[in-house]
DNA sequence: GGTAGGAGTTGAACGTGTTCAACTCCCTTG
DNA sequence: CAAGGGAGTTGAACACGTTCAACTCCTACC
C-alpha cells in the first residue's frame, strides 16, 4: 500500500500499461468506438474481465491518454519556454507544441472531448481525479508567464496562470471543433488572440478596467469555494 | 411533402410526439442512463423499432426535449422583456427564466451537455441540425438588447446578440458544474457577471479597447468562414 | 373492386460495454 | 509443510442501443 518498491507491484503495473499501450495504439489506428475492449484485451494479452480490473470502464482508459499528453506537451514545449521571451509568441508557441502533440490522436479528440465534458465524469478537467494532469498544466502557463519579459500587474499574478489555462482551454475547444485537416485555423485563431490576451493584460492598468478586474478576481475566489478541487491543504 | 395540413401527416406526427412524451417524462423521472428504449418504447405504445423509424438514435429524442425547451424559455422570458428595460436586469432575468425552465431536467442536463458537446453530434449547438434553434436563441437575446435602454456602440450592433448568446452558453456550462442544488452558484455569477458584461459594452467606446474590438469582430468574420453555417443566403 | 407500392410497424437478432461467480497463483503465517 | 487468504485472472452471461428482413396497412390509380 505504500511500498512503491516492492517488486509485487511491478508485474501488475505492466498488464496495467500493456493494456494502456494497446488501446491508446487501437485508438490510434481505428477511432475510439470501433475498439472494442475484447480488442483491447486481446492485444495486450488479457481477459476482457482482466483489463477490468484494472480499469473502470472504457472511458477511464482515456485518462491514461490524458496522462501521457500532458506529460509529452511539456517536453514539446521546452525549447519554446527556454529561447523566447516574448509573451504572444511564448503562448503561441506553447500551443502550437500542443497541436503537434495532439496530431495523431486529432481523430478521436472529438470523442474525448465528449467525455470529459460530462461534469460528473471523472474525465472532466474539472474533476478531482484530473486534479494532478491540471495542476500541472496550469504549472506550465505559469513558466510561460514567468519566464516572459512583459510584468504582469500584482493583482493578476497569483490567478493570470489559471486563466490563461482557462483560456487555453477555449483554443482546445476550439481545436475540436475545428474543421480543417491541418487545424490550420486553430493555429491562426491561437495567433491572431495571444496578443489580445497579453494587451488585455496590460488594459487591466487603466483605472476602469482596473475595477472591472477587482470585481471578476473577487468573483473567482468566491466561485472556487463552491467547488470540492481538493487543493485547500489547510 | 409539401401539405402540412394533410390528415395523412396526422397520425405519425402524434406518434411521433407520444414518443417524445414518453421519452422526456421517463427521462425526468430516471435519468438518461436509466431509461431504456424498450421501456420508452413500451411508455409510448410502440414497438422498439417504430422508435428507430422515428428517431435515428437515443440522443436525437434529447434534440426534441431541446426544441421545446426553447420555445419554452421565450415564453418564460417575456414578462421581463416586456417590463424591463435596464439591460443587465434584463439579461439576468432572461437567465434566471431559463433556470427555471430547466430546473425539472436539472438532473440529466450533464448528460444531454455531453451528448451536445461531441462536434459530430447533430446535437451539438454549433451543429447544422441545431440551427434553428440557435437562431432562435440569438433572436431572442437581440430583443434582450434591442428593448434595452443602453445604446449598442454600431461596431458591435451586429455581432453582439450572438456574442451574448455566446456568453450565456457560459452560464449554460458553469450551470452544468453547478454542485449547488438550488442553482445558487449559476444564479450568483449571473447576477455578478451581467453588469460586468454591460460595463464591457460602455468600454467598447475607449479608443484602445476599440482597437482591440476591431481585431476581435475582423476574427469573428473569418472565422465564421470556416463552418458550414447554413446562414448564407447570398 | 383490384392491385401495386410506399409508409408505417414489428420483434428477433447482433455487437457492445460491463459484471460476476468462480478459479488460479503466490505470499504469509503457524 | 499445510492452511489460509488476498491479489490477479478468466470467460460466460447480462442489459442495452441499434439493425433489419419481414410484415401490415393505407392510399392512389386503373
Amino acid at each position: 500500500m505504500s511500498d512503491p518498491n516492492a517488486p509485487t507491484e511491478s508485474k501488475s503495473a505492466r498488464t496495467r500499461s500493456a493494456i494502456i499501450d494497446a488501446a491508446l495504439r487501437l485508438f490510434r489506428e481505428k477511432g475510439y468506438d470501433d475498439t472494442t475492449m475484447r480488442a483491447i484485451a486481446a492485444e495486450a494479452g488479457v481477459s476482457v474481465g482482466n483489463a477490468y480490473y484494472y480499469f473502470d470502464s472504457k472511458e477511464r482508459l482515456i485518462q491514461g491518454f490524458y496522462d501521457r499528453a500532458q506529460v509529452d506537451h511539456a517536453i514539446a514545449a521546452r525549447s519554446v519556454l527556454d529561447s523566447e521571451t516574448d509573451l504572444a509568441r511564448r503562448i503561441i508557441g506553447v500551443t502550437d507544441a500542443w497541436l503537434q502533440t495532439m496530431e495523431p490522436y486529432r481523430q478521436f479528440a472529438g470523442k474525448f472531448f465528449k467525455n470529459a465534458a460530462e461534469p460528473t465524469s471523472p474525465l472532466s478537467p474539472f474533476s478531482p481525479e484530473s486534479s494532478p494532469a491540471r495542476l500541472a498544466a496550469i504549472e506550465l502557463w505559469r513558466e510561460v508567464l514567468e519566464g516572459s519579459d512583459t510584468r504582469i500587474p500584482k493583482k493578476l499574478r497569483a490567478d493570470l496562470p489559471e486563466l490563461i489555462w482557462l483560456y487555453f482551454m477555449g483554443i482546445v475547444l476550439f481545436w475540436v471543433y475545428d474543421p480543417t485537416p491541418d487545424s490550420s485555423a486553430t493555429r491562426k485563431v491561437s495567433a491572431r488572440t495571444a496578443p489580445l490576451v497579453v494587451r488585455a493584460i496590460g488594459l487591466t492598468r487603466l483605472p476602469v478596467v482596473g475595477g472591472m478586474l477587482d470585481d471578476i478576481v473577487a468573483l473567482i475566489g468566491e466561485v472556487r469555494q463552491v467547488f470540492p478541487t481538493t487543493e485547500e491543504t489547510t
